[in-house]
RNA sequence: GCCCCCAUCGUCUAGCGGCCCAGGACGUGGCCCUCUCAAGGCCAAAACAGGGAUUCGAAUUCCCUUGGGGGCACCA
């Protein structure tokens, strides 16, 4: 049972150096559903140790990212909580107490070779084709040599001491055991010359204080995995359950996305950043659901999710270790079946700013009589403007006479149609859907025509469009003065056309 | 080049040795419904990368090949 679980701490850990993607959604989404799901805690850390690769204004697209989605954080930041700062900008001094002791249990050392010769070392031994790697110079420097050299306020790094021989096992939830040869691994460095940790160490000390239970993260960080265990072991601390998500790939399923193609993507309605999403129409609740099922799965064949089925149905043995290629026609399906979820009053809140953004002023009465008949319609909140629009205009651009002539009809046949529709629908009390429904159908008995070619007209007369939401109920909406009105001007439309 | 990971329809996936001549979904094609467009319903085409091995029996286990992805920074 869920219930036998116990609570989990996990950590979102990105880094404000760019634009939030899908990928980053997902990890954030598994990390809050496992809190979530426990009854842990779900917390925000913001790795910002490469002050050179900051932009600004990541962090606040992040957390506003996050908020959208609906991934609420209970410690961060911007909220606090019991193991802060969640900066680690803020937590530099933290980093360099840890390294400190690693050098005195003998499992890290000063390293005082300069970028300058590492990167000529690297160059040799491409030219050689090995395995680029840290060549040990400083390794065997005497401990009070090296302490001295720092005294004295020469340059340094922090590197981890890796073992010379011998392997390394770690465990991973989706792979199971992973075993690496130390002799492929480097000696990283923990700490830069300037005094600041690195990832490496960083996010390892961090999860230990900050007593994170389960690490999701991105499978780019399985090569350097084992140091980040043999780190753990070193402190003689516990090791967190990691969990390395696959990536996501292009639509074709070659490659991964990369920043040329995620320009371009926009251009056909789609992005992979999260906050366009927002202004393409997409609703949260389908991004989630979405993405959820990139990589995770229930059983086989449930696949509309609501957050809390996800919260209640999530698990961890479900996880799918293979990349997957990012799919957004499903995408559009799933934010169709969200859309055909909302209650109407809901609906018509989130479609307001998309109507406004086009120019259009909304009566909110009205849109809450719109948004019923368009909701099945739409594939993005975006598409209601074009198929809806004018139901918020007085006035309507008169169509073009073709465009109100019946197929199989003479723009004269069509007029005369149209005036026996405006004699009818001028006896009416009103233009209710029930009302003037029926009548307009025996009309279209008695001429002998399709319903196709008779609503036609009437449709391109009211609404200006050749395909509209359904005829009676939109008349209803727009009311018998405008439908009155616009067909009167269809039919001298349709009358000059004639003469012509 | 070296190291690591992955491998079922075009795509997302179910499958954890017999229930599978492989199930669901998106997309595609057809039909139905129908005032247009949708939504909905029905039907169809569509996959276990290849080769060995284990086993009475393999999509499911093991090995190799191939393919794909990731990593090899004083970035994360």
């Amino acid at each position: 049972m869920s219930h036998s679980l116990k609570p989990a701490r996990v950590r979102f850990a990105p880094s404000p150096t760019g634009r939030m993607h899908l990928g980053s959604a997902r990890t954030a989404l598994y990390d809050y559903l496992l809190a979530r799901k426990t009854g842990g805690q779900f917390i925000l850390r913001i790795e910002d140790t490469d002050r050179r690769r900051f932009v600004p204004g990541a962090e606040e697209e992040l957390m506003q990212g996050l908020r959208w989605l609906g991934l609420n954080w209970d410690e961060g930041p911007d909220v606090g909580g019991p193991y802060g700062p969640y900066r680690q900008l803020e937590r530099k001094e933290i980093y360099q107490e840890y390294a400190l002791q690693l050098i005195e249990s003998g499992h890290a050392y000063t390293c005082f070779c300069t970028p300058e010769r590492l990167e000529k070392l690297r160059q040799e031994q491409q030219k050689r084709k090995e395995n680029s790697h840290y060549d040990g110079t400083c390794r065997a420097l005497a401990p009070q040599e090296a302490a001295a050299r720092v005294a004295a306020g020469e340059r340094h790094v922090i590197r981890f001491k890796m073992p010379r021989q011998g392997s390394t096992t770690v465990h991973d939830r989706l792979r199971g055991d992973i075993t690496v040869e130390n002799r492929n691994m480097d000696d990283y460095i923990l700490v830069k010359s300037d005094g600041l940790a690195l990832y490496h160490l960083a996010h390892v000390v961090d999860d230990h204080l900050m007593k994170i239970t389960h690490v999701i993260r991105g499978s780019e960080w399985l090569p350097t995995f084992p140091l980040h265990a043999l780190i753990h072991r070193a402190f003689g601390w516990e090791e967190p359950e990691f969990v390395h998500l696959s990536v996501f790939l292009k639509p074709s399923g070659k490659g991964k996305m990369s920043k040329r193609e995620s320009a371009d993507l926009i251009k056909d309605g789609y992005s992979i950043y999260v906050k366009d999403l927002e202004t393409l129409g997409y609703l949260p609740e389908a991004v989630v659901n979405w993405i959820a099922l990139m990589g995770w799965s229930y059983d086989d064949h449930t696949e509309f999710f609501t957050m809390d089925d996800l919260i209640e149905k999530f698990s961890l043995d479900r996880l799918n270790p293979s990349p997957a290629a990012i799919n957004f026609a499903k995408f559009d399906h799933f934010n169709g079946l969200h859309i055909r979820n909302l209650e109407i009053p809901d609906l018509a809140n989130r479609l307001r700013p998309f109507f406004e953004a086009r120019g259009y002023l909304v009566d909110d009465a009205r849109l809450l009589k719109v948004a019923p008949i368009i909701q099945e319609r739409l594939v993005t909140l975006e598409d209601a403007p074009e198929i809806a629009g004018f139901f918020f205009q007085d006035v309507i651009q008169s169509p073009a006479a073709e465009d109100l002539t019946a197929k199989g009809l003479t723009p004269k046949e069509s007029a005369e149609v149209a005036r026996q529709m405006l004699v009818l629908l001028e006896s009416q009390p009103e233009m209710t859907a029930n009302l003037v429904e029926p009548v307009l159908r025996s009309l279209v008995e008695q001429l002998g025509l399709s319903p196709g070619q008779v609503f036609g007209i009437l449709r391109a007369a009211v609404t200006g469009q050749k395909i509209s939401p359904p005829l009676f109920e939109s008349m209803e909406i727009i009311g018998k003065q405008k439908v009155i009105e616009r067909l009167r001007s269809a039919i001298q439309v349709l009358e000059r056309a004639g003469d012509g």
